[in-house]
DNA sequence: CGGAAATTTGAAATCGCTCAATGATAGTGG
DNA sequence: CCACTATCATTGAGCGATTTCAAATTTCCG
């Protein structure tokens, strides 16, 4: 049984043993995904949200019958569709990029997570923070820069999140998106993606072969995307001195 | 002295008179800004957050030195600065659209929020889940809608968001945004933006006058948007049914 | 091995940008 | 209250980054 990851948690403060358990009796059941199958879909009421275990998943909406636009790529340890809780209807469409394994947490164990483990729920507040900043720089990428930038910060961006967790990235790394998947994430024609990634290969700055992507100039990459490498908090005091737990005894 | 405004709390459940009491608690001290006054930094250290009483405020992110991109409007009752608390430095700069009323809230109050109040804290959660679907929308539209799409959307967003809390919205509003903001905030050049809104007022969708804006054929300029009227979740039984508080005798 | 999915390349079209100049509005100090 | 100045809005002209359309390869997957 493959153990559950903690990356998302694990970035702004160690949880505790119980913490740890907290996490894991909130995910119950385990579902297999393959390569293109849809997890959810856009319009479909709210009941859940996951945990991704292994593989990576896409998180879309649907424009118009045309358009899309990918909102997030997600790695091993991220949540997915928690922004669908505050609707009654789902905004996105979760499809598997790769072969994906996922863990469904119901929001009523949501719920006792916040009545019980405190301190990991503002940590899930900040990490839902941490999100919106991710979506900002989006945001700004798609607004106001130039497509060879655009290209260059969604690969640096999955670059730099890879290499959080393994350093091999370093030296390439699996690359299961489509350039059709890349267009829809930088907001561009699937063309215009194929043109931009032919010049940044002939640039020298990345080099691509079946399903592996290599970054070889990340420096010069760095320079070109202006998408800024955030730093984000860690064990902030205001944050870890919040009681770890409320007894189950202390709740009526 | 002006209330506390509670609209985003109350979107999604309604606030007992003691969790009421814990958030007039957490905001200390108020301040006052005038139109085009800096309310904090883009890369400044990250130490409160905010609670907008009155006015309004633009949240933007500075790309180069020529290219920002407005992030979010923000209304009253609306809280600023929250995606900072992930982050080391700030990642957005507010400034203040109209003269504006804000309460400091300090991140140490938040943490005993959380600690106290953990149906609060849930609420306060899945508000920041709402925001990025906020985002999410956003960014869709600037990267998949045209120029006259993506200035309908943002009219009707500020319209909608306007409507929640005073009917006569629909006989126009105050209107403090530049021809400038609107470019930043819908990713277009202002020159761009000054055409689009020309546009609009000939096909008879929008009346401009000083520092007003009237919408004249709503259902005409949703057809255009594509932009999507969120419905949001409204007293959810896994919210409804946590704990109010924690008496604090039960905290060592 | 066959069919579907994905990549690559060319040519033509377009939406929105930049530059530049003028006109209107609003805020400020005398 | 008026004049002065900065900000904001408007308009024209030319250009260019990216899109669309179309067709040919190549790769992937069952």
């Amino acid at each position: 049984v493959k153990h559950v990851p903690l990356h998302r948690f694990q970035e702004f403060l160690t949880p505790t043993p119980c913490e740890v358990e907290a996490i894991e009796r909130a995910g119950r059941s385990r579902r297999e995904f393959r390569r293109r199958q849809v997890i959810s879909r856009q319009g479909e009421p709210v009941k859940e949200v996951y945990l991704l275990v292994d593989g990576w998943v896409a998180a879309s909406m649907e424009v118009d019958s045309s358009r899309r636009q990918m909102v997030k790529i997600h790695l091993p340890g991220d949540f997915l569709g928690f922004p669908n809780i505050a609707l009654a209807r789902a905004a996105e469409t979760m499809v598997a990029l790769t072969a994906a394994t996922i863990d469904v947490i119901s929001l009523d164990a949501l719920g006792r997570l916040f009545e019980r483990a405190p301190r990991l729920a503002f940590t899930l507040f900040v990490s839902a923070q941490q999100e919106r900043v991710m979506l900002m720089d989006h945001l700004a990428a798609v607004g106001q820069t130039s497509a060879i930038q655009r290209v260059s910060a969604l690969l640096l961006h999955v670059y730099r999140r890879l290499k959080l967790v393994d350093d091999r990235a370093a030296e390439g790394f699996d690359w299961p998106l489509s350039q059709e998947h890349v267009a829809q994430g930088a907001a561009l024609s699937a063309v215009h993606v194929n043109r931009t990634f032919a010049k940044l290969e002939r640039l020298g700055l990345i080099a691509r072969e079946r399903r592996r992507m290599k970054l070889l100039d990340i420096p010069r990459l760095e320079e070109i995307a202006a998408f800024p490498d955030r730093l984000f908090v860690r064990e902030p005091p205001w944050l870890t001195s919040i009681r770890e737990e409320i007894p189950p005894d202390e709740i009526s």
